[in-house]
DNA sequence: CCTTGACTGGTTGTCGACAATCAACATATA
DNA sequence: TATATGTTGATTGTCGACAACCAGTCAAGG
């Protein structure tokens, strides 16, 4: 029997077009997000709407204002700041679960995506290296195998910091060798079965990560992270797919 | 001027009655939630309860499930197992925040709370054990004085280990006298200022409670835990405030 | 000039009703 | 009897409409 994808619900896909929406910078940090337009773009009732948005809002993408107005989070500088250790240690821990268990062939597979992004990189494809990156990421979690950790750290990243992903795409093209080389140390330390040096090089590989995309970001007078477009006018989620 | 404890919205009051239903074991593991009799319950329509049985489902408290009925969470060994490392990890990075800035009055008031809790267990009361632990991490949480940190650690908890809460009010009385030992262990170490020491004794301290909450705890063949109830049969949460 | 109150347009909150789906039972057909 | 096909009741998904609320404007009154 071939296997169909299973159909989505309606709040779900729209949860999905506004998280890519958001995650991507298409709608910018601050913008306001009105059910009635929302509901013209989708075509859809303002119910399942309201309750993407209410999604939206655990997840941190979104906030509502004093007056109930629902914007586009804006990241200040401190959010990422706070979000540096707790990543790190979140990683660290999967690090270190995943090196006591960890095949071959999965190291293999590391070391394969760290040749990759070596290989987009050169081709100057930077967009493809951060998404590589996340991969190389997302394979040790997987052999972590911990729900509850896989659960955090997606938590982590997708509440905060989305705008990584955003602005690696055409700035922080200098901080891809470093990362590349640090990978390097890690699958050596996962080869040799070090589980103390690989945890505690997860570590540093995160923090250092995210402290050269810091140093790298700009923020406004009052510490919000600006994207490039105009501010404050709402752009439409296009509802892909 | 006086302030006013701002009022709560119709989704937010029915989230946090159902969250402290399902946390305190009022409603099952299991058992469903059906929107029809929730609505009579709390005398509204069933938009706000969809929306706050959303919210539930991203903590992870609701699961949904083939077809689309909703259920409060059953929690295997698995789970449990999980969260262990996680929640230790998180503790510890909290601590080692905490132990670089703590003041000198903050240390007095988790001894206070020590304190509190040996009292609590000569008279037996050991829900205010249980109450009073949780303010002793909630402490050094508000002392690390970080968002994201704060933020993940309330996940972990809400999400998994409200059964545990509802369970050591009846039956883990035996580990409180060594919970108590370690927390004034780990005073120590924060009085001496050793960052390292604090951040493995918490680490270790979690591991230990958690553990010890393992041992003790009963799992049927489906690795299910169970509530000191009947089971399947849905229970009402009382809307109260 | 300042305050107050009324009106307006825009937005969110809530509701009742209908459509779609599914489990369970009943019925028909071989 | 065994399988296939309606039918029913229960439950969730979606919708359009109305109520509540707020910012902004404007006019009346002091």
């Amino acid at each position: 029997m071939a296997e169909f994808p299973k159909p989505k619900s309606m709040v779900d896909q729209i949860y999905i077009s506004l998280s890519n929406a958001i995650t991507s910078g298409a709608l910018e940090p601050g913008c306001r997000l009105v059910e009635q337009e929302l509901q013209k773009d989708f075509g859809v009732s303002r119910a399942p709407i309201r309750e993407a948005i209410r999604l939206l809002e655990a997840d941190g993408l979104v906030v509502v204002d004093a007056y109930k107005k629902k914007h586009v989070r804006n990241l200040t500088r401190e959010d990422l700041v706070d979000n540096i250790p707790v990543l790190a240690s979140l990683e660290s821990l999967a690090a270190r679960l995943a090196a006591a268990r960890i095949t071959k062939k999965q190291i293999d597979e590391l070391d394969g995506i760290n040749r990759e992004i070596q290989q987009a990189f050169s081709e100057g494809n930077f967009a493809k290296c951060a998404e590589l990156n996340f991969a190389f990421h997302r394979v040790f979690l997987q052999v972590a195998d911990n729900k509850a950790l896989h659960r955090a750290v997606r938590s982590i990243v997708k509440s905060t910091l989305w705008l990584w992903l955003a602005s690696q795409y055409y700035k922080n093209s200098a901080t891809i060798p470093s990362s590349i080389e640090e990978h390097e140390q890690i699958l050596q330390a996962f080869r040799r079965k070090d589980v103390h040096l690989v945890e505690s090089m997860v570590r540093e590989h995160i923090e250092n990560v995210l402290e050269r995309f810091l140093k790298q970001s700009k923020f406004d007078t009052e510490g919000i992270y600006l994207f490039g477009g105009t501010k404050g006018q709402p752009r439409l989620a296009s509802p892909e797919n």
